[in-house]
This record gives structure tokens, C-alpha cells and sequence, in this order.
RNA sequence: GGGCGAAUGGCGGAACUGGUAGACGCGUUGGACUCAAAAUCCAAUAGUAGCAAUACUGUGAGAGUUCGAUUCUCUCUUUGCCCA
């Protein structure tokens, strides 16, 4: 018996699929689309197994499709621009476009590896002039609509490398490559308005009933729409000023105020600038990270000031003023009262400031004479020492009759806030599209004009200087617009900027005139399927909403607002994790495992420890490749394994015995197909035999459903199943007049997973004709013949086969035969039967 | 601290709308083949008792609804993720 030759097989269909451009798609109107899309990756190096996972998913979805006659659009792409690119060049001396491209070069390779129904054509690159060059014009759009701007902000600045650093590349207060105590500085940044969009972007999210719940609760609470109430504190002391407005969710503690606290950025800050306490304080905050868990976690401090604020319920109480750490300016009015008994963070500043603390809540197991001690109570409860508030259930009831209460005293008003910050686009970097800004002489902001787009990069730089490389591009920098001079922003725009419309672009790609045709984007949007990984649940995938409703903001670019239909979110791959005995991690191919005993390769007598299965990363270095892999086994043994152990959404566990037995799978299956051949060649006319075609029936029945609710590990254990089923059959020789008919449609169930694999057996067979889903007929599943449950007081006792529709009478009848049935109802006396049909028959009997 | 989810054999995991718990795979054990090993094939594999037929127990713990609960309700425990 011949092996299967997966590696002659694999690459004779992949030239085949390519040579003929079988994936390659067109709008067709007569056709119903089905736009999949898989999360493009950054072209680092190589592909990793999450890659794999990810790609496998979609191309199981886009080949079923396909199969189901839809058009099916599934592009591929790079985001290709990014911080590693710059620092790789930088460490190596190279072009971070080389770089990228070389990236982009060997991870194309291997995906092609993997087989994938990608339509090539339709390939992008962030960084091309081609695609960020439309990236620019939409900025200047947005520009124009007002929805982009310039402001001060703070951000994470790293005073050795003399860069601004993301959250992420904080760690713990210190910048992730220099190690210096990361400060906050205030720099002018672009900003996109998505703020603006808060309430439209968590509205949207009630009609996208197909995305994970997980998902769009994490977006409620990013944008975080609170409710609350604005109140207008009045102020005395020495200072000119009048008022400070704050806003706060919980107007019902107003008589539990005992301070007021600032963020250092509030305008009454002017009046100190020259108080050289406060600019000691002020320097002091700067060294909170920006992030709200930084400040969460830090020592929360203030600066006393010398006004006071009266409270507006209790005209009579005046509570001291602070500037606090933990008050940012983008938040309500950049003021909060304080109101230590119900609020932890106010509760330590009180605590530590020696300021009062008063109970106005007490939980309803409690009496009016609680007390608030160690710890704030925050909990739902009956509001007390308030006077006229007293006794109403706090927060919900409590809360409204404060404001309007408030309103009707025209002390304060009913706000609506939301937690969503305006987007910061401006990156102090040079790999990342050029934001396409100019300033005059007096540093004011004109954008460059259409027939000056785009602002290319400037190749050939200097990466060795620290800071922006841009800003020391002289030539490059200094312009003339209409016969004056200008300088360019030297500033690129975030890259999540790049990875908010490029689903657009796949729509058409090659349009030249503007970033997408209207036409095209008609039919092909919104993403029927988009696939990918749960920790861009909140910012990309917002980012792309905001997006679409951005692009159409007044001028009617889209019927739809959303741009993802249906949402899955798949699990990472993980794998065990090795150390050597100085606690340095090994790869898992530096470790043998023999018995149960793991040993090092390099020094077979030093012990090896095994930690827990985590996520594949460099860092730990438990990460399995997935060329060596593919070049090992095959591509279908790949993807056959990747979606088997686990259900999709979850993590999977990498195994080696697991990949290896995927691989004997195919091999096994190849055997089995050269059998199922030499039948079909001498098929016998036999009586008609219906048992294979119930079982075809329900296995397609099965696929069908497995396939739509993304269950693709059970889909597996249904190959599997069918390979156990149709090996016995054939060995059984029973009639085999409609085998072929019935492996065909098995093998095309089988194709979406197997693609290679099954376009070879199908060539072996010489079908070519109908190659399409195949339906599955219900009356052939329900045969004769069933199972029938019988309960004895509601326990199995036996399991028999009658025929079906038996009713209640004829059971009955055929129970007093079966002996172990009869012995239980022997001499008892029957309560009650319950009779479901074609399924059970309970008989509750006296014991 | 808040929100959401999860918990089923040695392991990963199945189970329609409340109706046979443990599909399928891995691992383990036994056997066949072999001088031997690998590979392959066959069989067994939730636990307890039993030669067996079979019986009892069993889906994190405890309660409830029901003829019947992995599935529905409540309380608790552990755990994961997100936000703080």
C-alpha cells in the first residue's frame, strides 16, 4: 500500500488552487456574499501557532461557505507598521521597511503553507504609500468635520530615551527598555473625537446579538456611561474665584462631604503657580503613571489649599479644598467631593489627612446609630443623618430625589458622563503613517493640501538619535506651501489608526481615487465573520467602530454603522513550560521526555522543571513552530489538530502526541480511501441498503450544525467517528451500491478542514461533478428501528429496540415479556406512567 | 472591591428544547505480530462490590422545582478573565 505523500499532495493543490485562481473573488450581485475575516497579523518574523489557530478557524468558515454557494470574500493582509520594526532596525542597522518586507516575504510563504482559501489579489500593507496615502486624506476629512484636534496631554514620557511610551510599555513605573522612572508630561497630541460617539457606540452594541457577551460588556464599561449629577460648590477664601463645578454619581452622601479635591490641572491651579509647596506637590504627582490603575495603586496625596467650599445642603458646613493625585482633569470637571464613609479612595485620604468622617448610609441589617469605621461602606443600604434625606433606599431611589431636589433648588442639574477619553493618534516615532499637518511660524496647524498628499516617509534615516528620528530630518521637514514656509508634524499617527479601516480596503483594494469604492463596500460590507483574538475586545474593535461612524459623520458614506456583524473570539495555544535548574526557561525542544521523567538534552543529567501550560511566548520560551511543524506532518494534519482538543474559543493545549496521532489520523485515512476505491470499482448490485445512508444523513446532519455554531473540536470526534464507522462497514462487505455517493458527500464535509487531503481523493476517484454542501434528508435518519429508554421509578432498568411511533399500549404490552423488566413490576402495584414518545417510558411504582 | 464566565474519568473534552452521562481523542493496561524494538492491529478503561449477570454511587458542595436535572432556581466553595 502506497503512503500518502502528504508533501507531493499539499503542494500539488496548492499550485493548482493558485495556478487556477480558485479563491479569487469578484462582486457578483447575482450572488449572496459572505465577507470573512480573520485579525491581520503583525509581520514580526514568522508565523506562531495563534496564527495557525486563528487562519484555520476562518478557512474552515470561508471553504464551508463556498461549499454553500455563497461569494465568499477572505483577504489577508499586514499591519505592517509598529514599534518592532523601528527597534529591530535600530539594534540591527537596517531599513525598518526592509525589514517589514522581508517579515511579510517569509510569513506569506508559510500561510500559503497552511492552504488557505485567501484571495492573494487582495493583499495590503499598512505601510505601502498605497494604503496609508488614503489614511491621510480621511485624516484631513475628519479634520475638516472637526472630529480630529490638537490639545495638551499628558502622556508617559521616558526621560532617558527621550520618547513617549504606551501603558503597556510601563512596567511597574518604569520604562521597558531603559528602565528610567517614567514621568507625565504634557505634550500637544492629535486627538480623534470618538468621545463624541459614546452614546451611538453603546447603542450599536444592542444590535450586534452574534458578538460575545464578554466582549460587548467590556466595551460598556470602557465607555462607561455613568449617571450622575453636576453641582456648583460655592467657594470662599482669599482667592477671586467664586465656584467649582464637580461632578459625582453619588449626590446622595452630600451630607457625609468633608473635602474637596482638585486635579493639579484645574484652573484654580494658576493661583499657585508661584507657590513653591505646590510645584513641589505638582512634580510629585508627575511621577503617578497616567494609567487609572497606577493611580488606583498609588498613595493617594494632596495639597491643602486655603479656601474652603461650602456644602449646598447644609449651607452651614465648610470643608477644606485639595489638589489630589487621584483626580484627573479628563474626568467630569477635573473635581470631586469627597465623601470618606462611602468611598474607599476618599476614605484614606481622610484617614490621612485627619478629616471627618460621617456615616450617611448604613446597610439594612443595620441600625440608624451605624457607624462607618475601618473601611468605607459601599454597599446598598438606607441613607441616614441627611435630614430631609433620611430613610430613602440608597443608591437607586436616594440618588434621583437628591438631584431633583438639587434642581429644584438650582444648586445642580442631572449629567450623563462617560468614562470614554478622546483617542491620543500622535506617536513620537518614525515608523507610522505621517500625519499630514504643517505649521506656520507661529506654530499654527494647516493641513497639507490634496495635490501635496501624500506625506511619504522619508527613507535613508538616521535611527540612532534619540527621541523621533523625524524631528532631525531637516530636509524633510521644512516645506513651502503656496510660496511660504512651513514645518511638518513630525508625529505619526497610532497604529491602530491603520487597523480601523483596512477591512474597508479589502473591499477593494486596488482603488486608487479614495480609500475604498462605494460601490464595492455596498456589497461587500459589514464583515459577515470577523475572527480573532479576545485581548483586542475592546480598544481595535472600538477604534474600528468609531471608524465607520466617523467616515459617515454628515456626508452618508454607508447604510451601516457597524462594521463587524458576527464576532468570535478564539483561545490562545498553550504549552508547558520548562526551566533549567538556574531557573532559565528551555525550549520544549531542548527537553526530553522519557517515561515520566523530563531530562535536559544539553546536560542529560541535570533535572528539568515543569511549570504550568501557559500561553506560547518568546519569553518563555514554550513555543513550537509552525513551519517545522507543517514540513513534519503536513498542512491537514495541522489543521485537523489545531481545531481538536479544544473547542475553539477556548484555549488549547499543544501536544505532541496529539499532533502526531492527527497525523496517523490522515494517514489512516488515506488506507481507508484506497479500500472505499477498490469497492467502489467492484461494486455489487445488491439489495438496496439503507444503513449507510442514514448514517451519511446524519453525519451531515451533524456537520452542518457543528460548523454553524463554530463547535469545530466536535466536528473532529465526527471525522473520527466516521472513520470507525465506514472502516467496519467496508469490512462487513455489506451492499455497497451507493458507497460512492455517499463517500462523496462525507469527503465534502470533510473538505473544509482537510482541503488537500479530500481534493485528492476526489481526484482519485474521478468526481468533478457537483462538488457543493450536500443536504441531509430527515426521514432517512429516522429509520424504523429505535432505542426505547425504559425507567423504573425514574431509573434506567433496560434499553429497547421497537419500532417506531410504538405507542404507550403495545410498550406495555412488550414489557411483561422482557425479564428484566417484568421482575421489578412483578406483584407491584403501577402510580403513574409517563410515556414520551420515541424516546422513554417512566413507571413509578410503590417499592 | 465590582462585572462576566467556568467547574463532568488519569487528561483534553461530548451530551438536541429537562429524557440512555462520559461521544471522540490522548494516556494507561492486556493481547497479536516481531529474535527484539518501533510502527501497526485487537481488546479493556468513571468508581465500589462481584467470576459473572448485575447492583449501588457518581457531572465542585448543599438545598429546591420535577416522574426525571450536567442542563432550570437559590446559597456556598474554588477558579479564570475584564475593570478597578
Amino acid at each position: 500500500m502506497e503512503r500518502y505523500n502528504f508533501k507531493a499532495v499539499e503542494n500539488k493543490w496548492q499550485k493548482l488552487w493558485e495556478e487556477n485562481k480558485v479563491f479569487q473573488t469578484n462582486l457578483d450581485q447575482d450572488k449572496e456574499k459572505f465577507y470573512c475575516l480573520e485579525m491581520f497579523p503583525y509581520p514580526s518574523g514568522k508565523i506562531h501557532m495563534g496564527h495557525v489557530r486563528n487562519y484555520t478557524i476562518g478557512d474552515v468558515l470561508s471553504r464551508y461557505k463556498k461549499l454553500r454557494g455563497f461569494n465568499v470574500l477572505h483577504p489577508m493582509g499586514w499591519d505592517a507598521f509598529g514599534m518592532p520594526a523601528e527597534n529591530a532596525a535600530r539594534e540591527n542597522k537596517l531599513d525598518p521597511k526592509e525589514w517589514t518586507n522581508k517579515n511579510i516575504f517569509t510569513m506569506k510563504k508559510q500561510l500559503k503553507k497552511l492552504g488557505l482559501s485567501i484571495d492573494w489579489e487582495r493583499e495590503i500593507s499598512t505601510c505601502d504609500e498605497d494604503y496609508y496615502k488614503h489614511q491621510q486624506t480621511f485624516f484631513l476629512e475628519l479634520y475638516k468635520k472637526g472630529l480630529v484636534y490638537r490639545k495638551e496631554n499628558y502622556v508617559n514620557w521616558d526621560p532617558i530615551d527621550q520618547t513617549v511610551l504606551a501603558n503597556e510599555q510601563v512596567i511597574d513605573g518604569k520604562g521597558w527598555r531603559s528602565g528610567a522612572t517614567v514621568e507625565r508630561k504634557k505634550l500637544s497630541q492629535w486627538f480623534f473625537n470618538i468621545s463624541k460617539f459614546s452614546q451611538d457606540l453603546l447603542d450599536g452594541l444592542e444590535e450586534l446579538d452574534t458578538w460575545p457577551n464578554k466582549v460587548k460588556t467590556m466595551q460598556k464599561n470602557w465607555i462607561g456611561k455613568s449617571f450622575g449629577c453636576e453641582i456648583d460648590f460655592k467657594v470662599h477664601g482669599e482667592l477671586p474665584v467664586k465656584n467649582i463645578k464637580c461632578f459625582t454619581t453619588r449626590p446622595d452622601t452630600l451630607f457625609g462631604f468633608s473635602f474637596l479635591a482638585l486635579s493639579v490641572d484645574h484652573e484654580i491651579s494658576k493661583f499657585y503657580e508661584n507657590n513653591d509647596e505646590f510645584i513641589k506637590f505638582k512634580e510629585e504627582c508627575s511621577k503617578t503613571g497616567t494609567t487609572e490603575e497606577a493611580i488606583a495603586v498609588g498613595e493617594k496625596i494632596g495639597f491643602r489649599t486655603n479656601i474652603v467650599a461650602e456644602n449646598p445642603l447644609n449651607p452651614g458646613q465648610k470643608v477644606p479644598i485639595f489638589f489630589a493625585n487621584f483626580v484627573l482633569m479628563e474626568y467630569g470637571f477635573g473635581a470631586v467631593f469627597g465623601c470618606p464613609a462611602h468611598d474607599q479612595r476618599d476614605f484614606d485620604f481622610a484617614k490621612k489627612y485627619n478629616l471627618e468622617i460621617k456615616t450617611v448610609v448604613r446597610p439594612h441589617s443595620e441600625k440608624d446609630n451605624f457607624k462607618v469605621s475601618k473601611e468605607a461602606f459601599t454597599g446598598a443600604g438606607i441613607i441616614i443623618n441627611s435630614e430631609f434625606l433620611n430613610g430613602l433606599d440608597a443608591p437607586e431611589k436616594s440618588i434621583i430625589e437628591t438631584i431633583s431636589i438639587l434642581e429644584k433648588k438650582k444648586l445642580g442639574k442631572k449629567k450623563i458622563n462617560y468614562r470614554l477619553k478622546d483617542w491620543g493618534v500622535s506617536r513620537q516615532r518614525y515608523w507610522g503613517c505621517p500625519i499630514p499637518i504643517a505649521y506656520n511660524d507661529k506654530g499654527e496647524a494647516h493641513p497639507i493640501p490634496a495635490e501635496m498628499l501624500p506625506v511619504k516617509l522619508p527613507e535613508n534615516i538616521d535611527l540612532s538619535v534619540k527621541g523621533n528620528p523625524l524631528d532631525s530630518q531637516k530636509d524633510w521637514k521644512e516645506i513651502t506651501i503656496d510660496g511660504k514656509k512651513f514645518v511638518r508634524e513630525t508625529d505619526t499617527l497610532d497604529t491602530f489608526v491603520c487597523s480601523s479601516w483596512y477591512y474597508l480596503r479589502f473591499c477593494s483594494p486596488k482603488e486608487t481615487k479614495y480609500g475604498f469604492s462605494k460601490n464595492e463596500i455596498d456589497y461587500w460590507m459589514p464583515v459577515d465573520q470577523y475572527i480573532g483574538g479576545v485581548e483586542h475586545a475592546i480598544l481595535h474593535l472600538l477604534y474600528s467602530r468609531f471608524f465607520m461612524r466617523a467616515l459617515d459623520h454628515d456626508n452618508k458614506n454607508f447604510d451601516i454603522k457597524e462594521p463587524f456583524k458576527s464576532l468570535f473570539t478564539q483561545g490562545m495555544v498553550c504549552h508547558e513550560t520548562y526551566k533549567d535548574e538556574n531557573n532559565n526557561w528551555l525550549s520544549p525542544d531542548e527537553v526530553e521526555k522519557i517515561g515520566n521523567k523530563f531530562i535536559n538534552k544539553n546536560d542529560r543529567n541535570k533535572i528539568v522543571k515543569v511549570g504550568p501550560s501557559e500561553s506560547m511566548s518568546k519569553s518563555k520560551k514554550n513555543v513550537i513552530d509552525p513551519e517545522f511543524i507543517i514540513n513534519n506532518y503536513g498542512a491537514d494534519s495541522v489543521r485537523l489538530f489545531i481545531l481538536s482538543d479544544s473547542p475553539p474559543e477556548k484555549d488549547v493545549q499543544w501536544s505532541e502526541q496529539g499532533m502526531v496521532s492527527s497525523y496517523k489520523f490522515i494517514q489512516k485515512l488515506w488506507i481507508m480511501h484506497k479500500e472505499i476505491k477498490e469497492k467502489i470499482l467492484n461494486e455489487k448490485n445488491v439489495n438496496n441498503e439503507k444503513e449507510i445512508e442514514k448514517f451519511t444523513n446524519q453525519l451531515i446532519s451533524k456537520f452542518t450544525k457543528n460548523l454553524e455554531k463554530f463547535n469545530y473540536n466536535v466536528i473532529i470526534a465526527n471525522m473520527y467517528e466516521t472513520y470507525n464507522y465506514l472502516t467496519s462497514y467496508i469490512k462487513q462487505n455489506k451492499n455497497l451500491k451507493n458507497l460512492k455517493e455517499n463517500y462523496k458527500k462525507i469527503l465534502i464535509c470533510f473538505s473544509p478542514v482537510i482541503p488537500h487531503f479530500t481534493s485528492e481523493c476526489f481526484e482519485d476517484l474521478d468526481i468533478t461533478y457537483d462538488i457543493t454542501w450536500p443536504e441531509y434528508d430527515q426521514t432517512k435518519i429516522e429509520t424504523e428501528a429505535i432505542k426505547f429508554v425504559i425507567q423504573i421509578n425514574s431509573k434506567k432498568r433496560a434499553l429497547l429496540n421497537v419500532k417506531k411511533d410504538i405507542n404507550e399500549d403495545d410498550i406495555m404490552k412488550l414489557l411483561k415479556k422482557e425479564k428484566i423488566v417484568s421482575k421489578y413490576l412483578d406483584k407491584k402495584e403501577i402510580n403513574k406512567v409517563i410515556f414520551v414518545k420515541n424516546r422513554l417510558i417512566n413507571i413509578l411504582i410503590n417499592e
